[in-house]
DNA sequence: GTAAACCCTGAGGTTGGCTTGAGAGTCACC
DNA sequence: GGTGACTCTCAAGCCAACCTCAGGGTTTAC
């Protein structure tokens, strides 16, 4: 058996805060080994690898409702392959709608810098509003109506 | 001169809720042009305009705070071309980063889908945590080490 | 004249993933 | 035995961009 964990050197491990520990208690995703009578939370080796596994879900998009949902489907000692699936399928479709949403604001505002390129600045007495802020409106109703 | 308007047909002239609006000039975005003894508020068109810049410049990324900056200089009477293109810049950088990370997040996960398809299913009482949650720990692992 | 539709202020709630702070107990080392 | 590093609980704060509610006053249409 192996020597047990304080929060501190889990949080070191993991490279979390053990305010991030304790939070993720208060969502039920991470407990303790056990508990000493002063207070002192003990945990595991198993701990590093499941705050490990949350960070990686993260980076995955995964949140951490989902992350918790697949635990909650292991430990009712089902297999969550299925749910896991699931989930990816998800996370992959509305990663490709972020993608192109971002292109196409990145197209849009390439556009609009190259637009710009060549042009002076404004003279402030001369315009009401910048005229690039103007462009901007004129842009996007052109792009708008597309 | 015009006939001024009201939060209300100014918020749907717009296509904002009122609460908008007044959360809008608690950040002293967008003011009234007069305010009545009743403590009604009457805007001009120009309103609806300045509200509608605001919507576009939101669908370009633009934060709250940073159409507060354009219109901060251009109420100091100065061009605010140079502070638009600036931003422009840096969101435009900005979702490059986003896209390409994106982009390698929804790879992973293909990747990772793929490796599973001619997978079975986990036997429950064979694996202690999911086949799957190992390999995401294992895939991740690797990815990161690139 | 009355009822519906509008307007006001001010405070609080929402979402997610934490972080910070107060106030106090515990432990490890010298 | 003291002091500094660690731990505890509970509560509140943070970010952004709003939304909702309570408890009023006002206007407008019939």
């Amino acid at each position: 058996m192996k020597k047990l964990l304080k929060i501190g050197e889990l949080a070191k491990q993991a490279h979390v805060t053990v305010a991030t520990i304790r939070y993720y208690e208060s969502l039920h995703l991470l407990e303790p080994m056990s508990k000493a009578e002063n207070g002192y939370r003990y945990y595991d080796d198993e701990a590093v690898t499941r705050l490990l596994f949350i960070k990686q879900a993260q980076t995955l998009q995964f949140s951490l409702a989902e992350i918790q949902q697949v635990f909650d489907v292991r430990k009712q000692g089902e297999p969550v392959c299925t749910l896991v699936k699931t989930l990816i399928d998800c996370k992959i479709a509305a990663l490709e709608q972020e993608i192109q949403q971002a292109t196409a604001r990145k197209t849009m505002l390439e556009t609009y810098r190259t637009s710009w390129a060549a042009r002076p600045l404004d003279n402030p007495s001369d315009v009401k509003v910048c005229s690039l802020i103007e462009e901007v409106r004129l842009t996007l109703n052109r792009l708008e109506a597309i």
